[in-house]
DNA sequence: TTTGTTGCAAAGGGTTTGCAGGAGA
DNA sequence: TCTCCTGCAAACCCTTTGCAACAAA
């Protein structure tokens, strides 16, 4: 994959976001804006692609993108004030499949888990 | 809220469903199609609004529906193969949020849990 | 009769595609 | 030079909205 200053200017803005971002927020974050909205759309597929980043959709439709900072089975804990999002290692659920799995008779291949809490700021200006 | 054939033909879709559906196959499936597409979007929103259904996004970002079969706390399990859907009573996630809660800092308000699997007429299928 | 619903058409808005020009290696 | 990548514009397509006609109660 050739290197360009459109891509380096897409990770950075990856690198230093701290909650998924939009298509839009990254293009409005890069340096100059320098690069058209189709160009933002095709490289993020080609990051996620790569194992790079992650694509994640809200209830919201809008897909949102973060860098896949943990290679290894994580989950996603986010603050339903400020959209600040944190990695989870273990979800606990590992212990249940077996039982769901004789319940249903299905065999689970995989499973997505989406988290939603208030951060530790939002608390404190939340509580007062 | 008044009792029209529009409204009791999308619950008779959504009632004789085993997956959820896109507004199109909804839509499609109505005796007749007597209704506009945009008819069904407004009621199934309604009917989420009040509990009677629960929309859910997959990856393709296209929003499908379910009746809501059981008010309690449940997940849904979705076959990869067909797309039959059943929902899961206990998911054992309650056991591990305190520790979450503890890592991270956040207070945890809810969470979204999205299981995947193989059912068993198309493992049949597949394993011969 | 009153008021909520429907249908049509058009608009909205995030995402994708075609293609010619441009830049990386 | 040879591809791959970018930018522009337009197309796509699911979803929403405005509004007049209609029907449930």
């Amino acid at each position: 994959m050739r290197q360009t200053p459109q891509r380096e200017a897409i990770l950075k803005v990856l690198q230093t976001a701290d909650r998924p971002l939009t298509v839009e927020e990254i293009w409005a974050r890069m340096e100059k804006r320098r690069s058209g909205i189709p160009t933002v759309y095709r490289n993020l597929e080609r990051f996620v692609g790569e194992g790079w980043a992650e694509s994640i959709l809200g209830q919201d439709q809008i897909m949102r993108f973060v860098l896949c900072r943990s290679a290894h089975h994580h989950h996603h804990l986010s603050c339903e004030t400020c959209g600040k999002m944190v990695e989870v290692d273990a979800c606990g659920i590992e212990t249940s499949l077996a039982g769901m799995e004789a319940l249903s008779g299905y065999r689970i291949t995989r499973h997505q888990l989406h988290l939603f809490g208030i951060c530790p700021s939002c608390r404190a200006a939340i509580e007062g």
